[in-house]
DNA sequence: TCTGGGGTCCTAGGACCC
DNA sequence: TCTGGGGTCCTAGGACCC
């Protein structure tokens, strides 16, 4: 029998609420929400400690926290957004990216949990791994999400991968007690699709001939890459379903969606994609960002303005240094209260992961944005990365030709006075 | 009820070079 | 004096994803 591409899409069914649940068995079957702000006060265990003092409360005892000492959407009054919600809070309607207070006020019982990275790498790490050791070519897309090649793994072929998807998924389960989602499909494209169909702890397997009768029904919007924008304006031209995408010409797609996006709706609503499963890739850029409590103001709360800068670049700085790469062009991100988003950025003429470099250049960047409003977000980024201690990261503009390094263009922009407050 | 943080890729215009 | 293309780099913004 002829070698089928068989690619499997794997998808941790809501990944950060089950690790919690792992620490908090008691919270099983009840709806859970993780996200908001920076509430480490709201910490489970130090609450314990000031209900119940005469019990010596450690990590040890998170299972026998009672249900009602655990904080409340109701009681959150921050910002922040929803990062994953189980699916007992799902059926309230609340889901990832929808602000806290509006979920709050969907399910204002839901238990609210702050975010824990930390945990939530260890599970990834974890999972990652086991997979790995089974089937060997794994794309990385995030931390609770891969792309696995099944093409030439033993096995593989069974079923259209079937056998196969069962054993990873149970293995996971059995080594970390974490459900998963999984989809074989001859594409990544159509993998990706798959593993949304039978959730949580399903399998869907697909091949070319099923397109018509499970894919073209869909919504566009289920399509990876055609997010609001392009949908609202796909249903403005009565473009619904996929198989309604499928109907139009190719031609006529490039004319209203440009040459390039508009091909590629073509090829992804015929469930064409010949995109390889990449396993190593190297970054482009590092970032650091912050969304402050409440809006401040550039002249008035300069003071902290500028220490949280600091602190960004630091943190960015850090970044490189840890992961071993060096960058050269160094930008800024603000939002205004407003929302509207703004940034600039500088190429220098060498490469660098120094904190003080990359504080010096951000600021001369802020000094090119008129600060009209009130802040809610700073950003400081580092882009153009090259590995640190290789050839390349010591070469600047002015070896890289005999000419004096060019001055940097002289800028359009006026140069704001508020801005050198940092 | 205002909307996190960390990324990637694309577009488009201008500078600059050949 | 006016008129070329092609290629690369830089910058700003925006769509999209997890």
């Amino acid at each position: 029998m002829a070698v089928m591409r068989r690619i499997a899409h794997l998808d941790m069914d809501a990944f950060f609420a089950s690790v919690e649940l792992l620490r908090y068995p008691q919270l099983k079957g009840l709806p859970v929400v993780i996200g908001g702000g920076r509430r480490r006060e709201d910490d489970v265990l130090g609450r314990m400690r000031t209900l119940e003092p005469e019990r010596e409360w450690t990590s040890a005892d998170l299972a026998d926290i009672p249900v009602a000492a655990f904080p409340r959407l109701r009681a959150y009054t921050g910002r922040g957004v929803i990062t994953t919600a189980t699916y007992a809070a799902r059926v309230f309607g609340v889901g990832s990216a929808m602000g806290v207070m509006k979920a709050a006020k969907l399910c204002p019982d839901a238990i609210l949990l702050p975010v824990d990275f930390e945990q939530y790498r260890h599970y990834s790490r974890t999972f990652k791994d086991i997979v790995r050791d089974i089937a060997p070519i794994v794309e990385d897309r995030g931390v609770d999400e891969i792309y696995i090649d099944f093409t030439d793994v033993p096995g593989g072929q069974r079923e259209g991968g079937k056998s196969l998807a069962r054993l990873i998924q149970k293995t996971i389960t059995d080594h970390t007690g974490l459900t998963c989602s999984i989809g074989v499909a001859p594409n990544k494209l159509l993998a990706k699709m798959a593993s949304e169909l039978n959730k949580p702890n399903g399998i869907s397997i697909l091949y070319e001939h099923d397109l018509q009768r499970n894919i073209w029904p869909l919504a566009c919007r289920k399509i990876n890459g055609i997010g609001p924008k392009a949908d609202e304006k796909l249903q403005a031209h009565g473009i619904h379903t996929i198989g309604d995408l499928a109907a139009k010409e190719r031609d006529w797609l490039m004319q209203h969606f440009g040459k390039s996006y508009g091909a590629w709706l073509c090829d992804a609503a015929h469930g064409r994609d010949e995109r390889p499963v990449v396993t190593e890739s190297e970054p482009v850029s590092m970032s650091r960002e912050t969304t402050f409590d409440k809006d401040l103001h550039v002249v008035h709360d300069r003071a902290a303005l500028g220490a949280i800068f600091t602190r960004l670049c630091q943190q960015v700085a850090a970044d490189l240094q840890r992961k071993g790469y060096v960058g050269k062009t160094i930008g800024i991100k603000l939002r205004f209260d407003n929302f509207q988003s703004v940034t600039r950025d500088q190429t220098i003429d060498h490469y660098t992961a120094n904190p003080m470099e990359i504080r010096h250049v951000g600021g001369l960047c802020l000094k090119r944005v008129d600060m009209k409003r009130r802040l809610r977000l700073l950003g400081v980024r580092v882009g153009a990365l090259v590995k640190a201690g290789t050839d390349e990261a010591f070469t600047t503009d002015a070896a890289k030709s005999d000419e004096l390094p060019r001055e940097s263009p002289p800028s359009k922009e006026p140069h704001h006075e508020q801005a050198d407050l940092f």
